[in-house]
DNA sequence: CTTCCGATGTTGACGATGTCAACACTAATA
DNA sequence: TATTAGTGTTGACATCGTCAACATCGGAAG
């Protein structure tokens, strides 16, 4: 959320100086992804959007990628955020949790697909290893724990909780990287395809042997 | 595979025409990705490894996205291959066929991770629909033929054979992509995740209700 | 209030890249 | 042997990320 400098009398207009340049690069940065896609992604557009010239994202950022990672960690919050508000919609038993948060990790996807996109895209490049993200984390934990939760009230078999969640966050993941469920509507394909794989996963989950 | 000219005497040396560009571009464009990433894929480096010019691509490719093209679908080509001789090489039970496909996918994706990421990568240009792949489909095939085996001997509950196979294909191109399994060793950790995912999701799919 | 300095934003320049044009060489056919 | 379609080359240009050097502002020190 942009806001004012501090000290403006009256109307900011077009100062030398932003007041907030940092978060309004992010900003722009990430609406120019989801409409443009990640290639057309160039500092200089974003300063021109920003109404700031190249190189203004310089004294705020190492470089592109570390604006781009910037982003990324914008995105993991908004995330978690989803996460954490599907699974106190939800209702109380273990399936309509999974189910749940299911839809919900989908739904960001389907709906932010860029943002998506720059937050678990590739990170192939050798050189610039991938900063682990805190937001990632706490999104990561909510499913984690809603795992253990079930493990509580015996929906969910014994085991390493943190395994089950990597393989429940796999699942949801390719759905959305494969783009499985576009139709999230009401009752769309999309939807019900979701639930046919959560009822499978949590019936895998129950077995204990 | 690059073969000779048709009709060179003796030794092809070095030309003015190569003789098989095509395919020693795609192999060279593959080559310089495994080693330094997709973003380092250049047009001028490409020709420089295959002794050629810039440009010369552009005699068989109409440009650097249909180049990317040609590398995606020989990868899916090789992926296709390799998820066949998994099936073959696997027991006879749904289970050990599951889970050798399963390994096979993943170890493919671990194995060559550029190539991989070519393939599934994002394809969020808007303006460039990707076009689908006959050796993705031919991949996808395989798997699916295996549900259906699933499910005449009762290993695998009834229902649409594509859902269940996507279901499958989903959770293992998560894994693949979150480099949950980069371990693939004899008996490393990867091997043992990818073991753990498999015999999870056999049970599910097994329960009819 | 004036002075000064660090923070912030700007323009210039450079090398790299994808691609359009125009040209050069080769091989197979007429 | 002459022609021509196929194949490879060099030139030029717009765009991009980024290094330098410069400009401007806002607040702290005197």
């Amino acid at each position: 959320m942009p806001q004012r400098p501090t000290r403006t009398t009256k109307k900011p207009a077009r100062q030398y100086h932003h007041g907030n340049l940092q978060a309004a690069l992010i900003d722009a940065g990430l609406k120019l992804i989801e409409k443009k896609g990640v290639r057309a992604l160039t500092l200089r557009e974003i300063g021109a959007r920003v109404g700031v010239s190249r190189m203004a994202a310089y004294r705020h950022f190492a470089d592109k990628a570390d604006l781009l990672a910037a982003i990324r960690e914008a995105g993991f919050a908004q995330f978690a955020d989803a996460l954490d508000a599907a699974r106190s919609k939800a209702g109380k038993t273990f399936a309509s949790r999974l189910m749940g948060m299911a839809l919900a990790y989908v739904r960001f996807a389907a709906e932010h697909p860029a943002h998506y996109e720059v937050m678990f895209g590739w990170a192939n490049e050798p050189e610039r290893p991938r900063a682990p993200s805190p937001s990632g984390a706490r999104a990561f934990g909510i499913l984690e724990e809603t795992i253990r939760q079930g493990q509580q009230t015996g929906d969910v078999r014994a085991g390493d909780s943190v395994s089950l969640a990597r393989m429940v966050w796999a699942q949801v993941h390719g759905i959305s990287m494969l783009r499985l469920a576009a139709d999230l509507s009401a009752n769309g394909a999309g939807t019900r395809f979701v639930e046919f794989c959560s009822e499978i996963l949590q019936a895998g989950l129950a077995q204990s042997r």
